[in-house]
DNA sequence: GGGACTTTGTTCCTGCGTTCACAAGCGGCT
DNA sequence: AGCCGCTTGTGAACGCAGGAACAAAGTCCC
């Protein structure tokens, strides 16, 4: 029985995974206590958005004093899922599969890599980081084995939604899509994407919109 | 007198860049005109939503009849600022960064990699594409003489600020920044923060917050 | 030439996210 | 013990994004 509603909203929850990095990093720097004027300014938020924002886990500060690290940080790791390490797979080992493979900050966070694959047999058998690249036809034993939940698709955009229907099918109910396509998937998965060109599209348009080329323009 | 109001919001930049890729896609296919229900299908995204941000361009669709792909194509591409090249800056060759700098999908929509820069002296000298990795002391000048106006951040968080911070002093006027801190920047420089961890942390959030603990779905 | 169908462009509305401002609660000081 | 200042938590207003429905416009067919 969640006396807290069950519903956060999703731009909550990617700001509270910010706020628990943040909190690590306090911690092992020693701080037992932030202020939510603090927390906010470290992340980069307002501080009333980020009270609002702790209030949907429940009243977790000191009134007076601020937020004690170790507590909160415990809190949002427990909310976050991040206690118990998630299965995940990666399919397509190219350049940025391989540097998603060995970042190391998503082993500290809760995720564990469990199998990566590749279509092409030049990459089978390679090992990067401490895991062996596997045949894509193992795809489906392999998640049915090891349960995991979460798959990451950093292929060429051709084969994208193939890899997509065939980790859906096996059972992945989230899935992470760095491929250039807007993937289709049956409803009960989740499907996030980042696109990296996208960002710094948007990125450039904001800088030329601001300054058009000489217009004039004040301000 | 300015047919277009310049205020674009971040939104619906940020699809006009998906849009464009999907006309680009159709236009190799051979298709001349597209539906907005079509484009809209391929962009994952709602056919009103999708006319509504086509709208901040002025009239550019003919009705009853659709959209010409190419000319579509080219005015989002003119709006976005794809014509023009922009040169770009990468600091921190790393995996992510290697990654980056090799990835193809940045060239063909407008940006160049015009300098890689990392502070290790084992990776200066090394070629990573077809451009070397140069020592990081050279970033100001580099930044000067080509007039780099987007500059990526794939180094470790703990020295994200300080490059930010020469960046910034160099003259960039964009940052987009992959390192997991949250970068403080002068006014009138945008950053813009990819945080891959936290995408995998909200995905698995939605995922477990759907099923808490086995409750019999329907798909 | 006229009518009907198709598709765009626009307008309204609903809901969400964000921000501001205030009341409640706690610690420290006198 | 009482008061004061500080900080959290919450309530309300504002603005924005998203979605649905409607009118305008152009084309195809008869």
């Amino acid at each position: 029985m969640q006396p807290r509603p069950r519903t956060i909203p999703e731009a909550t929850v990617a700001r509270l995974a910010v706020y628990l990095r943040v909190l690590t990093t306090l911690a092992d720097g020693g701080r037992s206590t932030v202020s939510s004027g603090e927390l906010a300014s470290a992340a980069g938020v307002n501080p009333a958005g980020l009270r609002k924002d702790l209030s949907h886990l429940g009243p977790c500060g000191v009134r007076g004093v601020g937020y004690d690290v170790g507590a909160l940080r415990d809190r949002l790791t427990g909310v976050l899922g991040v206690g118990s390490s998630r299965a995940c797979v990666l399919v397509g080992i190219g350049n940025l599969g391989s540097a998603l493979a060995d970042y190391a900050g998503f082993g500290t966070r809760g995720f564990e890599f469990v199998a990566l694959f590749d279509a092409s047999p030049a990459r089978i058998g390679q090992r990067v980081g401490d895991l062996e690249v596997r045949a894509l036809d193992e795809l489906e034993d392999v998640v049915t084995e090891t349960g995991a939940s979460i798959g990451v698709i950093t292929t060429p955009a051709e084969v994208a939604q193939s890899v997509c229907d065939r980790l859906a099918a096996a059972g992945v109910r989230s899935i992470l899509n760095f491929a250039p396509v807007t993937l289709a998937a049956p409803a009960g998965v989740d499907v996030r994407k980042v696109d990296l060109s996208v960002e710094l599209q948007v990125l450039a348009f904001l800088g030329q919109q601001r300054v058009p080329a000489g217009v004039g323009e004040s301000a």
